[in-house]
DNA sequence: AACATTGGTTCCATTTTATGGAACATCGTG
DNA sequence: CACGATGTTCCATAAAATGGAACCAATGTT
């Protein structure tokens, strides 16, 4: 196996949970050999794939890799648009804005907003999220025909009213949560993509539960819509339903 | 060489300028074989850290990325409450604020915020800067002596007036500049360190020249340095000089 | 329609690296 | 000081990466 493939496995050890990670910890996640594990950690950081955090045993990603977050976000110009549009949403209503992007049956947050209410939800970035059990990754499968989202599944039990809530989405245009990965916490989203690259990416505004009455949410859903259908009509989606509340 | 130096090398191509790369762009920035690039790119797509862009046969770094600079920032608790600290001042002025870190004689954002002001400043994440020619380059420079400041032009001609911009900096615990990088735009910067890690970051605050006068200016050092002077408080930094206006 | 041009991949013998088990080194602690 | 936990070095073997050239495919060009 090239080397790369273990190189991507420690990296792949990361995460806003696990931000570092020494040579027996490493050992221990993959299952590799002692010796190799502290010739690899030593190459990636000869590399500058990782660095030491002080002069401790710790590594960390290497500095490159804030660089290549950005690189990413500016590669998509979809990714730009909708962090521009969720933004724009964002600030307007004071609260959080996310967009996000699934792979598989996950979704990671790659833009977000904070908002500035004094009650707000945070940390929307780098959290991952099962696709299925928000807003966000609903809107997302919701593209994706019933067969191809059973396929996701392969395997696992699809639960059983999904189908149901994904053709509401389908239908509706865009994805609501009230409460549901967490406690007070609502949420909109709606996907749009883009034909040229096969991407799609869902704008989400998440907000708590107490603060929005039914008219507050129908403005957010019909600005957020706006951004939306602005994309979907610049990049050419087909496959976007404009909301209708 | 290491295939990982080659991987690391293809990687550090990337850029918020340069977001996506194919086999020839490579094969003519780093003069490596083209047999080399094409199944170099490949094994870095099999591994993840690449992927491609819908089918076409551009490359951007892979979705892993992402995951990487958000573990980076929370890997450092520096980095968190410089953040933390920016961004208050930052939503308080609605001027955009930023961290950022210092590597020899560059310095690059890890972490902005865009401000609210219709006339703002945008987009300084992940844009490198020359450290002797920014606010908040300098700022970090300051934090060195001036042996070390001289130890990094090693070669290069170092500017005349650094020395005493660096001493002006030591001696009131920030950094100013007026329209340096780019017409109009002014910033204010200070520099913060954790003993433990050996790291330092640079608070900065940028705004349009135009819109601030002396005094609002004073009252954005005053907060900067409020929250600057409790994160070396409760970190220990003792290189920290408590701003005075 | 034949022909260069550009971009990418595959093939092969040779050279360079990675592997994993075990011995060795280092550090902090009871 | 001995212990346990962690990280590094050594070695022969197994598995890669290398680079030159041939090959493939799409795109313009006369």
């Amino acid at each position: 196996m090239s080397i790369l493939q273990n190189a991507a496995d420690v990296l792949r050890c990361f995460s806003k949970e696990c931000p570092d990670l020494t040579v027996t910890e490493v050992v221990r996640r993959l299952g590799i050999p002692k010796a190799n594990a502290s010739r690899l950690l030593k190459a990636m950081r000869e590399a500058g794939l990782l660095e030491t955090i002080g002069d401790s045993y710790r590594h960390r990603p290497g500095r490159l890799m804030l660089d290549l977050g950005t690189a990413y976000r500016s590669s998509s110009n979809l990714i730009a648009r909708a962090g521009e549009a969720v933004g724009e949403v964002s600030q307007r209503f004071g609260h959080t804005g996310y967009v996000s992007i699934r792979e598989g049956l996950e979704v990671t947050g790659v833009a977000d907003f904070p908002g500035t209410n004094a009650l707000r939800v945070v940390g929307a970035i780098g959290r991952r999220l099962t696709a299925h059990e928000s807003a966000t990754g609903r809107s997302l499968l919701a593209r994706l025909t019933g067969d191809e989202v059973r396929a996701l599944f392969a395997g696992r039990d699809m639960p059983a009213e999904l189908d149901e809530k994904l053709a509401d989405i389908r239908r509706d245009g865009f994805a609501l949560s009230s409460q549901e990965a967490t406690p007070g916490v609502d949420a909109i989203a709606i996907a749009v993509g883009d034909p040229a690259t096969e991407e799609a990416v869902s704008l989400c505004i998440v907000y708590p539960h107490s603060l929005v009455d039914d008219k507050g949410r129908d403005e957010m859903i019909a600005a957020l819509s706006e951004g939306a259908a602005r994309i979907a009509g610049e990049l050419g989606d087909t496959a976007f339903v404009p909301p209708r509340i």
